[in-house]
DNA sequence: AGCCAGGCTCTCG
DNA sequence: CGAGAGCATGGC
């Protein structure tokens, strides 16, 4: 094994601590966050490599010390590749002010991005990697799913061992190949495990071409289309868009956990609609889906406003 | 124990 | 065409 080691430059400001925080309880094997130290698998080209972030600085300074563990010596451009990865990962070059500029006319969102200064959306690798968690968690508790995740992904993901195993996102041809039953072992429904294995093999086949969404101009025409898909919704399209795209002109205003925070922190915790849910949205510009990742965010870290 | 949790499709009437 | 059943697991 070597390790090699990167810096990346975030677009102040940056928190790493607030940014990783949700994965402090974290597979180990998957994707975690302990000590300061974010780890998770990534790919550079053809090779699968472990990357160990660490942040220095500060949050209007941010560096961030990334170790890159592989099993031979990286190439100056595979390092690069490594850097984007991470750069993409944590969205380092999210204008989050242009974000708090734009909602400061609303005093309830200002007290919370200013709370979490520095607090970027987690992003997929890859939209097959959103849309296929998003499915799992449709419906049930977000413990649930990520107990379900867990467990396709260490069945169907390529292992990486070091010190210990760690688990890559399965691609498309992995689950393609596998059948309905062996997904149902890791807990799916019977039409569920429908769903994600027609995508990964409309995927692998050539049918359904996922990172083209990337390129989309206008939010409304990735829901539309992924909308299309059997086994997805508007709440899942939103979802996985929200996740993967670097887009965040969408609200799930059908979803109850984001109904509940907009009314906590805006009506009381008096239950409201979709459309009073939308209604407070407009407020949020082109911003609403990254709004309430904030308020998700502060009512998980307690903060009131 | 039973109901709900970040929905969706299919089937009835 | 709208309403409603059914579904997976874990936590409360």
């Amino acid at each position: 094994m070597v390790v090699e080691q990167i810096t990346v430059k975030p677009l102040p400001p940056f928190s790493l601590e607030l940014s990783a925080t949700i994965f402090s309880r974290g597979d180990r094997q998957i994707r975690f966050y302990e000590n300061g130290k974010f780890t998770q698998t990534i790919r550079v080209g053809n090779k699968l490599i472990l990357a160990v972030v660490e942040a220095k600085g500060d949050l209007d300074n941010p560096d961030l010390y990334v170790q890159l563990k592989a099993s031979k010596a990286l190439s100056t451009s595979e390092k690069a590749e490594a850097a984007k990865a991470i750069c993409n990962f944590f969205n380092l070059n999210l204008n989050v002010s242009q974000f708090y500029e734009d909602v400061k006319h609303d005093s309830t969102m200002t007290k919370i991005t200013q709370r979490l200064r520095g607090l970027r959306i987690p992003t997929s690798p890859t939209v097959y990697e959103a849309l296929i968690d998003s499915i799992v968690e449709q419906q049930i508790s977000i413990k649930v799913a990520k107990a379900l995740e867990a467990k396709i992904i260490k069945k169907f993901g390529v292992p990486l061992t070091f010190d210990e195993v760690y688990y890559e996102y399965p691609t498309p041809q992995a689950i393609a190949s596998a059948s309905i039953e062996e997904l149902r072992q890791c807990g799916l429904s019977q039409r569920k495990a429908e769903y994600i294995l027609g995508i990964s093999q409309l995927v692998k086949e050539g049918k359904l071409n996922l990172e083209k969404f990337k390129q989309y101009e206008k939010a409304e025409a990735i829901i539309t289309e992924l909308d299309k898909i059997r086994g997805v919704g508007v709440w899942t399209a939103e979802l996985t868009m929200l996740r993967s795209m670097n887009k965040w002109d969408a609200l799930p205003a059908d979803d109850f956990g984001i109904r509940r925070v907009i009314s906590h922190y805006y009506c009381q915790d008096k239950k409201i609609s979709s459309s009073q849910a939308r209604e407070i949205a407009q407020a949020w510009g082109n911003w609403k889906g990254l709004a309430a990742f904030y308020l998700i965010a502060a009512e998980t870290l307690g903060i009131t406003a």
